[in-house]
RNA sequence: GGGCGUGUAGCUCAGUUGGUUAGAGCGCGUCCCUGAUAAGGACGAGGUCCCUGGUUCGAGUCCAGGCCCGCCCA
């Protein structure tokens, strides 16, 4: 007789092949029939709200694996604490207008991009921007991430440019917003202004020459040697350009000066860099005439070598002896350090080159010359008059513009700017940085040395798609138009038309009668300038969370990558303490890079770029976001294909672990079989034990957002306490014991529970394989109400599971002595006295101590080691058993199990042969073979 | 060049206030099983804890310097 029919083997269609990329989309359009996003917000509609606020990606180009990453990260979160009792809504953005999209827009233009007006542009931008949300949106549904994609909030929505408007006018009524000259970054191929943000460093080939600028003034007074002699200073530069915008040079006021004779001149410079520059000028005839500070060359005056003006000697801190001669060229119109030396000696910050690069009447000869081309002109003249020491090409980090890619200068232009200074923005803004929770914590320090050291806040882009600097000014006089009625007009107009319409309508639309406050005028100009984009961006909390009613302002968290703190993080500060005088969040959690399987950065031009689209291809999304879950994002976060491979084995670990749950309880009733826990064994006990304890950290870790300890948890819980323990042991009460057999129910009760608990716990990150699973377990067809999800349940409570500590570690020891066994088990299988562990007999010398700890253990130890038989005998020795490793007072020995294998449970009993009917089976089997026949 | 951060087996992660022989899971190798089967079980081999100094009876852990990588800035 075949006696597999009368066990009770495991049975479900839950595919062990998941199948993810065919299945996935499957479930997503299920859960957007079924308005999976809105029905949860509707049932979670009276718990507390955890707001975390999305920040908006730039609407251009695909996603890659970064965003994706932080759209999954911000995914799991949301669902978890759904699944913790909060209402955790979510509404994803898009950051629309900007520099880079007008940029693709002039691109496909072409030629027409010149004739085309403002508006047309605009539109175009528009179009643009919609374009990339639709393929964004679509990349980001594809992840699994729930949302209310329907209604994202983008910042070029109408009521989104009217909240910037708003925003700027609050900033601007508050006296907060001021006008000056300053240089600042400027493109002059896109003839925009740069933030800090838009510029880039690459390696760049440069003209570096040394140049005299012969001193004015006789310096005996200063240094004795001097009187009477010509004297120069020489400076080094690598933008020649920016000569004739020179008006000083800068000492460093501690460092010891060389006077150096050089044929009839004396030449100035850093005495620890004399050797090193007439070795690079190829001057050996040099003498070193005497050394001083420059502290006394303050205030003396320079000729400039070729234009009819001064140039100023100066001193400041930020003069390097690295390189150069210590003597530095200061065109307060072309640098930061420069401008700043300008304003401490009252010098102009000159620039005579316009938005194109080209040279204007300020700069004499050269007017109508381009920059960097005159650069050859400069230095052909210089060498001509005597005053180039010497030219050489130097290749040096150089900052380029981030869109066109090309080199970008320093220049001085009309700005428009949030002071820092004013109504004490700074001070408050690092006020408020310090009641934040940022995670992990040095993200405080991080983000606090920014906002003390960042200079105003440059808001004006000389470009078309943005929100306009909304600011009338006097034509008479200039003077700024502050007016609360305006404003209002402004903003309404906004809400109704869009930014358009301040490109639509003329200065009077706006103004109506108001009258300058300064002069009296009644005509007014427009501003041309759009708005930095952080700007639009730094007030979504003002837009977004305070707009939309399932939102809240301050928000909860704010998660993005840690470039953010120079960003996002921060002109969402500046924007949120300006005008309401508190940060707009009250935590920040930043994450790391996508870097490659070596921690470099990805780049095109290295070809280590892994994209979303090809995990998703070949792994599915559901990889992708267990990958996500597996690393520790507050470093830099590694792919690779054996990383995703690696991960995709753990996916299959936990996919067959529940799988093979699931059709252990495919006969079972939990309404009516399920066994109450006095009436379960120990073991079964012990795994409810280690369920509760998994979900107790699974759910801290969740609440902490340490996702990889839930997967390393939930990982191990599968890998070991599940499948390598708990059910390899239950396999014979499974499979042996009669169907409704208590022992059986119980382990089934056990099972489903855990099993279910399993699958909440997990359901955040992997959302397409719970749902799955969780249809099996409580046989929901596919047209089941949206209310039967697993998004609807919570996360497991495990209350009624008894944790005594003396149980847990009585385990411990009884797992200890269970893997000396499972050891000794292997040297026997190696020398074929066994094949199964059921084919083995162990028997173990024991000491005093263990044979009292184990007196009434002997049956679950032989239990839980899957062997046929397990006792102790006395005067085991070296000859005939080992000495375990771990265990003191411990001998194991491992022999043929006596009696002879049953054909049904496969153990090997003495009592096998002792029933006539079933001579093949021992006792139990034949037991009940006997009932199970009787009943039919 | 500056600021912030990071560096523990092939991979992903643990490692308490300094304290035995640095852990886990996976992967890898070998074996068993064929009643989870494109599964399951067992055992085993893998580490200069980035480097160099220092403090200490004792350092993966604390200190100093350096290197690598990442972000931000110049």
């Amino acid at each position: 007789m075949d006696y597999r029919d009368t066990l009770n083997l495991p049975s479900t269609k839950f595919k062990m092949k998941a199948n993810l990329t065919q299945k996935e989309p499957m479930f997503l359009k299920r859960w957007e029939k079924q308005e999976l996003y809105k029905k949860l917000q509707e049932s979670m509609a009276d718990k507390p709200s955890y707001i975390l606020h999305d920040g908006p990606p730039y609407a251009n180009g695909h996603i890659h694996l970064g965003t994706a990453f932080n759209k999954v990260l911000k995914d799991i979160i949301l669902k978890s604490r759904r699944f913790a009792g909060f209402r955790s809504p979510y509404i994803p953005g898009w950051d629309c207008h900007g520099l880079p999209i007008e940029h693709n827009v002039d691109k496909e233009l072409g030629e027409k991009k010149e004739k085309i007006s403002k508006l047309g542009k605009r539109g175009a931008c528009r179009k643009y921007a919609e374009k990339w949300i639709k393929t964004q949106k679509a990349e980001f549904k594809r992840l699994g991430v729930l949302g209310d994609w329907d209604q994202p909030y983008l910042t070029m929505n109408y009521g989104y440019e009217a909240a910037i408007a708003r925003e700027f006018n609050r900033f601007l009524l508050s006296d907060s917003v001021v006008r000056s000259k300053k240089p600042v970054y400027w493109c002059s191929t896109c003839q925009t202004a740069l933030a800090e943000a838009e510029v880039e460093y690459h390696d760049h080939t440069s003209a570096s020459i040394y140049v005299k600028f012969p001193v004015k003034e006789d310096l005996g007074d200063v240094v004795a040697e001097l009187s009477g002699r010509k004297v120069c200073a020489i400076i080094w530069t690598t933008t020649p350009w920016t000569l004739p915008a020179n008006q000083a040079v800068a000492f460093h006021p501690q460092f010891v000066y060389a006077a150096v004779e050089v044929g009839d001149e004396v030449w100035i410079l850093a005495e620890e860099l004399v050797e090193k520059c007439f070795q690079e000028f190829g001057i050996s005839d040099y003498k070193v005439l005497t050394t001083f500070k420059a502290t006394g060359l303050e205030n003396k005056k320079c000729s400039h070598p070729f234009l009819e003006r001064d140039s100023l000697m100066v001193l400041a801190n930020y003069v390097t002896a690295e390189s150069g001669t210590g003597c530095v060229h200061t065109a307060p119109g072309h640098g930061a350090d420069d401008y700043i030396t300008g304003l401490r000696y009252g010098l102009e910050p000159l620039s005579p080159v316009d938005g194109k690069g080209m040279f204007t009447a300020d700069a004499g000869k050269y007017e109508g010359r381009q920059v960097p081309k005159v650069n050859k002109d400069i230095i052909e003249d210089l060498r001509a008059d005597g005053s180039l020491v010497q030219h050489n090409d130097i290749s040096h980090s150089y900052p380029h513009c981030w869109r066109c890619k090309k080199p970008v200068m320093y220049r001085a232009t009309e700005q428009w700017f949030v002071s820092m200074a004013k109504n004490e923005l700074r001070d408050k803004a690092l006020k408020a940085i310090e009641n934040v929770k940022w995670t992990p914590s040095w993200g405080m320090q991080r983000i606090f040395g920014m906002v003390e050291g960042r200079p105003d806040w440059c808001l004006s882009r000389q470009r078309s798609w943005g929100v306009p600097i909304t600011v009338l000014s006097c034509t008479d006089c200039g003077e700024v138009l502050k007016n609360e009625e305006v404003c209002k007009r402004i903003e309404d107009s906004f809400v109704k038309e869009g930014a358009d319409a301040w490109f639509k309508y003329d200065a009077a639309h706006f103004a109506g009668d108001s009258v300058c406050s300064s002069c009296g005028c009644k005509e007014f100009v427009q501003e041309a300038d759009i708005l930095d984009v952080w700007f639009d961006s730094g007030v979504s909390f003002s837009a977004v969370c305070e707009e939309r009613e399932e939102l809240d302002s301050p928000a909860d968290l704010y998660l993005e990558g840690s470039d953010q703190h120079r960003g996002w993080f921060q002109s969402s500060l500046l924007a949120s303490v300006g005008t309401r005088e508190r940060a707009p969040y009250k935590g920040v959690l930043t994450h790391g890079y996508v870097v490659d399987g070596k921690g470099k950065k990805m780049s095109k031009s290295v070809g280590n770029v892994v994209a979303p689209q090809e995990v998703i291809d070949k792994y599915g999304a559901e990889i992708l976001r267990l990958w996500v879950s597996s690393e520790d994002y507050r470093d830099d976060v590694k792919v690779s294909d054996e990383i995703l491979k690696h991960v995709s084995d753990a996916y299959r670990k936990m996919r067959n672990t529940i799988r093979f749950m699931l059709s252990n309880i495919s006969d079972f009733n939990h309404e009516t079989d399920s066994v109450s826990m006095d009436e379960m064994t120990g073991l079964d006990r012990w795994a409810l034990a280690r369920f509760a304890e998994l979900n107790e950290r699974v759910v801290k870790a969740y609440m902490d957002h340490e996702f990889h300890t839930v997967f390393h948890s939930f990982y191990y819980f599968c890998g070991t306490t599940m499948s390598s323990i708990y059910l390899d042991v239950l396999k014979d009460r499974l499979y042996a014991s009669e169907t409704n057999d208590a022992g059986r129910r119980a382990a089934q009760t056990v099972i489903r529970r855990i099993l279910e608990g399993m699958l909440q716990l997990m359901a955040p990150i992997l959302s397409f394989t719970t749902t799955e699973a969780w249809e099996y377990l409580h046989g929901l067809k596919e047209d089941a109400p949206v209310e039967s999800s697993i998004f609807f349940s919570a996360f497991p409570n495990t209350d009624d599971i008894s944790r005594v500590a003396e149980e847990d570690e009585r385990w411990g020891q009884l797992l200890l002595l269970r893997s000396e066994i499972t050891k000794v088990l292997e040297t026997a299988r190696r020398n074929k006295e066994i094949g199964l562990s059921l084919d083995a007999e162990v028997v173990l010398g024991v000491d005093d101590k263990l044979a009292d700890f184990l007196s009434d253990k002997w049956d679950v130890l032989r239990e839980i080691c899957i062997v046929s038989a397990l006792r102790s005998e006395d005067g085991l020795d070296d000859s005939n058993s080992v000495s375990a490793e771990n265990v003191e007072g411990l001998r194991i020995a491992v022999r043929q199990a006596p009696g002879t294998k049953c054909e049904r449970c496969w153990i090997l009993s003495p009592s096998v042969g002792e029933d006539e009917d079933h001579p093949a089976l021992c006792a139990r089997c034949a037991g009940v073979v006997k009932r199970i026949t009787a009943a039919v």
